[in-house]
DNA sequence: ATTACTATCTCACGAGTAC
DNA sequence: TGTACTCGTGAGATAGTAA
């Protein structure tokens, strides 16, 4: 909620840079025009205004002037940096999904307990999962859409195979956490017999019995993935 | 120079706060409307065109609407965001004066060598000044201004003192840089003989000598002084 | 209750220009 | 050269309202 007017903040923050902060620094306002991508009537105004803000003071020598950013000035510029350091910072780092179980039809159960698998998921997960998937019925199309975009974090990934009557396709696991108490993994799979509105999750216990859940439960799953730097 | 609309800095800030990084946040845009003190049609037109835009993807469901922000969104908000970080940081933390030189009167180094003065110099400068002043007139409107700014900051404080036939002020140093090269002090006297425009120097060795500066050679006069935090 | 349209108003900006 | 006025234009805000 900065009483700074926004469209003075990139003039403001040309003046910081100029050093203005401990000096009355020689400006002309057809430099600082050009600087913050506007006029030469437009920066002379914003100085104006700024100074009639009490955010920086004048000198005039002649048709001359130097600009020096006051305390005031400051203040607001430094608060205004920490809302936005805050808003990014706060910005927690983890994809939410919502719904509620659906009733596994066993399939999933058969395919993650086929060796080929299970030996990935001992030394890649660390454990040989619950025979036994759960599946989540998401709730909502941002869910949905949430699905899509974990695709684009990295997963630990377990290999498909093959024996001699047909091939498995690869699993993608995200390390997640239901109802925020229990640690599972979200996979998703190459070849899934779901529609895209379902997600699978395995653990290394049984999870509905955990967490004492049945067919319609309501339960969130938080999958954590790295912030972007840049 | 962002690209971002610096009406919609505001706006987005607050998704960030909210979370809207990787999952699809609900909003409503009255309550967004409220938390950037505009209306609730500006926040609503603040979503659609920072969607048009890239920097947010919406979902509706019915009535209601869910935004998360782009990479394209962070992108933008990171940049802004360090471009005013180093519009502060490279702030540099020194006041700078201009000017040339005048003439000591003589004064000035009479009243430096009192042994009260000199003692206090030794034990809080770590020498004995150079009897004699430099004496540097002010160019401009601005140092002057700068000069009376200076006070607000910490100085070495030499104290005044008195002997039989009166009472002598104290003196404020502030350690500078003359023309870069020569360390020295700028001194500000209780009591002056000088006008506003004019500074005195005292330093180790004679910066007359070392410098060879004579009566209106320009200087320049730097003061180191602690950024202020906050 | 919502979102978001249309109309209206205000004010930021740039053009022209006085000094 | 400079700064900073006036004035016209349009972007961005709000009010009222439909869906």
């Amino acid at each position: 909620m900065p009483e700074l007017k926004l469209q003075h903040l990139l003039t403001l923050a040309e003046l910081f840079s100029k050093g203005a902060r401990y000096n009355f620094i020689p400006i002309t306002t057809s430099s600082l025009g050009r600087s913050i991508r506007k006029s030469q009537q437009a920066a002379s105004k914003h100085l104006l205004e700024l100074e009639s803000d009490g955010y920086v003071e004048r000198i005039r020598s002649g048709t001359r002037v130097s600009v020096r950013i006051t305390t005031k000035g400051q203040a607001e510029m430094t608060k205004i940096f920490s809302v936005l350091k805050s808003s990014l910072e706060t910005s927690p780092s983890y994809v939410e999904f919502r719904g509620s179980i659906v009733s596994g039809m066993g399939e999933g159960a058969y395919y993650m307990s086929l060796k080929g698998y299970a030996k990935q998921f001992k030394s890649k997960l660390g454990y040989i999962p619950f025979p036994g998937t759960l599946n989540v019925k998401l709730k909502d199309k941002e869910f949905i859409e949430a699905k899509r975009s974990l695709e684009a974090y990295p997963a630990i990934m377990v290999n498909g195979f093959s024996d001699d009557r047909r091939t498995y396709g690869w699993v993608k696991c995200y390390p997640a956490r239901i109802n925020n108490k229990v640690d599972a993994a979200l996979i998703l799979l190459e070849r899934t017999h779901h529609d895209d509105s379902v997600i699978e999750l395995i653990s290394k216990e049984s999870i509905k019995k955990t967490l004492r859940l049945s067919a319609g439960s309501q339960v969130t799953i938080r999958v954590n993935v790295k912030p972007k730097s840049g």
